[in-house]
RNA sequence: GGGCGGUUAGCUCAGCUGGCUAGAGCGCCUCGCUUACACCGAGGAGGUCGUUGGUUCAAGUCCAUCACCGCCCACCA
């Protein structure tokens, strides 16, 4: 294969399905349970079938792919396994909206077809996120594709119920909720979403039996129609004569006990409260402390149920309006100040939450926190980067009782039946009858799970359990998650819990937790904002593999990024660089039969040294970064390496002896190409399974290559190499400063600078080695030496160079001189200080001889 | 209200345990189509590393303070 067949410009579009096809056609990415290698396992984290694939994902998939193609080169058993996420909540708005647009609602269509055209929604959109993970060339083992709402998963999720049931820990009871009024369902304090509003507080005047009167402020004057107390702080002396003492609710005429409580703050408002248990979670507390009675003054859709009342059946914003201005009337609204504060939103719809009493489904988490608290005490668990972890283990600490019932109708529906003699059932299955009256008649309870909690037994409920499969012997632990921070209690924490609950081990023993891409303009990218970018579009234009690499650089990076598309384009240009710098070295005769990489021994010539030994360098740093989770680090050392090491000074140095077919040229150049396609690989996938199977070879994919490990180091050709470059960047430089033609001219080095040294200088700065000069020349300042060119003047160059030195030694003096520094820094500092001293003495005194 | 992260060239970002003559990509300026690559090569301009203090022989790097920006957690109506 030769230079000739390749084209000039590397072109993405004409290499990649081809290379994941025939990957996945030899089954590649298939993992076998039972290889005797040691195994290594990520479970995607599934995206929500909710949309197409993003930013967001094309980023975390890459990383784990990263990861997984690394592992595998390195000699394990991957198993990478994909899956998608019915997102219960987030899907059920998804549809509706699309009814909406339709001028249906799900009502209208009843829960049978709304079931139907969801599970249609799901074969498309499932469809459309499988193909984007093979155009993103994720290396998943598709033979194991899951989805949470498999007849296999489902039972898993409705054994983990079972299981939780028959330990006592899932309960049922009425509590104050989080209630999406849009939804008709409760939400988990984590999926409720904060925003500031601009509000009114209210002042509004309770009357006390026998006399008197207390003023109270509030946001939600509608919430008073609920109210069934007053509260004051214990400690306020402004209220002690009125604790204990009743109150009137205005409008309603309900009679209020004025209780002490330390919850409330004195500071704020009038420091009375007026408490609602039924329609606030802090009131809520205040009323079980004192045993104040609970009215439901809402209705599930968030209007009013206030029987008898003028409000009744309101939405609560009218209602709002009409009780201020019935309280004015009365001359009960004391006044009314603007404010500001946050008010929760369903993070899903974006309705304002109304917080009321509803029985639900509770999960006990004080035994699994503790088990989780402690394995992460044992480091079972290794966070990147570390301070993740406080954010798990602080909200860990405060964990309270998880609401898993939803009143959705999109679900995991809850394993409770109920017969017809009001008995119930627990079981994974439908039971066939009752255990205690033997009724055959069921009904099964009409709450469906939270999402999360089908998503909290991914690592091994995708593994099969509960059943005791090969696949959970052989990759139960898996060993990375990798997600976004936001996720981390949502879902990271849970996993950890039901791990150790019921696979008795932590499910992962690295998290990753990525930094988030943002739009160009610091927004956060989203498709209703129109920020969003289609990482299809980016790799039309500029391959997957500058997309990779690009993700490679910024994945884990310690703040979030700003989209930049131009880094993008900088990637596509190092695929090309890849590309040419693999047909430059092809373009060598005799390239045919060469011999696999390596094989040559003899390597006298500096540069083929020197190179070699940068390679190492470049191989550690590659794998050091993958293996610390600082991508950006393999990245930036193979893209250093490959441009700025062996394409501008390597092929520059040999390219004659490539021309002239030697064979130890050859061999070098294949042993470097050969070493940096295997260890870009898992970033840049393609380009390199591509530009690897032109090269000479073993092996058939370098996919399922083995990572190299290059381990030839020579400090000596480095630092003769580094004067290589020190003097040909002189000459260089003073010849454009002279304005000299770009190649040409004569150059006289002294004895100090060795043969080979002085031969590659020649080469690279195109002019002629000589043993004197003819005219004066130009001194040089890194070595002893002098350059004339054919024509060109002026010492621009010489004069800068002679200013920076002179700088850069009164700066290093000073230091010297300064005797606390010589006494206290250590001995190879000051002696490193000392060199530079010297050595710009040298040059300086170099410059300071005459020229032409 | 707590906690965490960020603030480094015009832009997007690197700078690990203090020793930097502060880097990269893009953009900009000057040359150059030299048989790998103009998706290129060579040379160059550009930064008192957010503020104010402190520790140290030495601070972008450690400590404190303030100012913005962002995120997470939290039952102040």
């Amino acid at each position: 294969m030769t230079q000739n067949e390749m084209p000039k410009a590397f072109d993405p579009q004409a290499i990649e399905a081809g290379w994941y096809a025939r990957w996945e056609a030899d089954g590649l990415f298939i993992a076998d349970a039972k290889s005797p290698k040691e195994k290594y396992c990520i479970c995607l984290p599934p995206p929500n079938i909710t949309g197409e694939l993003h930013m967001g994902h094309a980023l975390n998939h890459t990383v784990q792919d990263i990861c997984a193609r690394y592992r595998r080169m390195t000699g394990r058993e991957v198993l990478f396994l994909p899956g998608t996420d019915h997102a219960a909540i987030a899907t059920q708005n998804v549809i509706e909206r699309q009814l909406a647009a339709e001028g249906m609602t799900k009502e209208q269509l009843g829960r049978d077809a709304f079931t139907s055209r969801v599970d249609e929604w799901y074969r498309d959109v499932g469809e459309t996120i499988v193909s984007q993970d093979r155009i993103l060339g994720i290396s998943l083992d598709w033979s194991r594709l899951r989805f949470t709402m498999d007849p296999a998963y489902v039972r898993s999720v409705m054994t983990a119920f079972v299981e939780f049931y028959d330990r006592g820990w899932i309960y049922r009871a009425p509590r104050i909720v989080n209630w999406c009024p849009h939804d008709r369902s409760a939400i988990s304090d984590l999926e409720v979403e904060w925003k500031e509003h601009q509000d009114t507080l209210y002042f509004i005047k309770y009357p006390i039996e026998g006399g008197g009167d207390v003023t109270i402020a509030t946001v939600r004057p509608e919430t008073m129609l609920a109210d069934t107390g007053v509260a004051v702080n214990p400690a306020d002396g402004r209220y002690r004569n009125l604790v204990g003492k009743t109150a009137v609710l205005p409008l309603v005429g309900r009679k209020l006990p004025i209780v002490a409580d330390d919850a409330v703050e004195t500071e704020f408002g009038t420091g009375a409260l007026k408490v609602t248990p039924g329609h606030d979670p802090m009131d809520y507390e205040i009323g079980q402390r004192h045993g104040l009675e609970i009215v439901n003054g809402m209705n599930l859709d968030g209007s009013m149920n206030v029987p008898g009342l003028p409000y009744d059946g309101l939405p609560a914003l009218e209602a709002r309006a009409r009780i201020v201005a019935d309280l004015k009337k009365e001359g009960l609204l004391v006044k009314e100040e603007p404010y500001t504060h946050e008010v929760g939103h369903c993070d899903r719809c974006k309705s304002v939450i109304e917080p009321l009493i509803s029985e639900q489904w509770w999960l006990r988490m004080e035994e699994m926190r503790d088990k989780a608290l402690r394995a992460s005490e044992a480091g079972k668990v290794r966070w990147h980067p570390e301070r993740y972890e406080n954010t798990y283990l602080d909200w860990l600490r405060g964990l309270r009782d998880w609401n898993i019932g939803r009143q959705l109708w999109l679900g995991h529906r809850v394993p409770v039946y109920y017969c017809a003699n009001g008995h119930t059932t627990v079981s994974v299955h439908p039971p066939e009858q009752c255990d205690e009256c033997g009724s055959t008649d069921f009904e099964q309870d009409s709450d469906v799970l939270d999402t999360w909690f089908s998503s909290a037994l991914w690592p091994f409920a995708t593994l099969g359990w509960p059943e005791d499969t090969e696949d959970l012997k052989a990759f139960y632990p898996n060993d990375l998650n990798v997600t976004a921070r936001e996720i981390i209690n949502l879902w990271v924490s849970r996993m950890i819990m039901t791990g150790l609950e019921f696979m008795g081990d932590v499910p992962f023993a690295d998290v990753a937790i990525t930094a988030q891409v943002q739009a160009a303009d610091g927004r956060r990218m989203s498709k209703s904002l129109g920020t969003g970018v289609d990482p299809r579009k980016l790799i039309t234009k500029y391959g997957t593999d500058a997309l990779r690499a690009w993700v490679a650089s910024v994945a884990m990076s310690s703040q979030d990024v700003r989209f930049d598309e131009s880094r993008i384009e900088g990637y596509r240009r190092f695929c090309n660089k890849l590309w040419n710098a693999t047909r430059l070295v092809l373009s060598s005769p005799g390239v045919d039969s060469a011999d696999s990489p390596g094989v040559v021994e003899r390597h006298e010539h500096l540069e083929d040294r020197w190179i070699l030994s940068r390679l190492s360098y470049a191989a550690d740093a590659v794998s050091a970064g993958i293996e610390r989770f600082t991508f950006q680090d393999s990245i930036n050392g193979a893209y250093s390496f490959a441009w700025n090491e062996f394409c501008d000074w390597y092929l520059e140095a040999v390219k004659d002896r490539l021309r002239e077919g030697d064979a130890v040229a050859q061999d070098v150049a294949f042993q470097c190409l050969d070493t940096l396609l295997r260890f870009l690989h898992p970033i840049m996938p393609f380009v390199t399974e591509e530009l690897w199977s032109r090269l000479p070879r073993r092996g058939d994919y370098l996919m399922r290559n083995s990572w190299p490990e290059p381990q030839f180091v020579d400090p000596g050709a480095e630092e003769e190499f580094q004067q290589v470059i020190a003097i040909v960047e002189e000459v260089r430089g003073h010849r454009q400063a002279a304005g000299a033609p770009a190649r040409g001219g004569k150059l006289q080095l002294d004895g100090s600078v060795t043969g080979s040294i002085a031969n590659l200088v020649a080469r690279l700065a195109n002019v002629e080695l000589v043993d004197a000069l003819d005219a004066p020349g130009t001194p040089l300042a890194v070595v002893a030496g002098r350059v004339v060119f054919p024509y060109g003047a002026g010492d621009a160059r010489r004069e800068k160079e002679r200013k920076r030195l002179e700088d850069d030694l009164a700066r290093i003096t000073s230091r010297l001189e300064n005797p606390d520094f010589q006494e206290k820094a250590p001995p190879e500092v000051v002696r490193n200080l000392e060199e530079r001293a010297a050595a710009a003495r040298e040059a300086l005194n170099r410059l300071a001889e005459p020229d032409s």
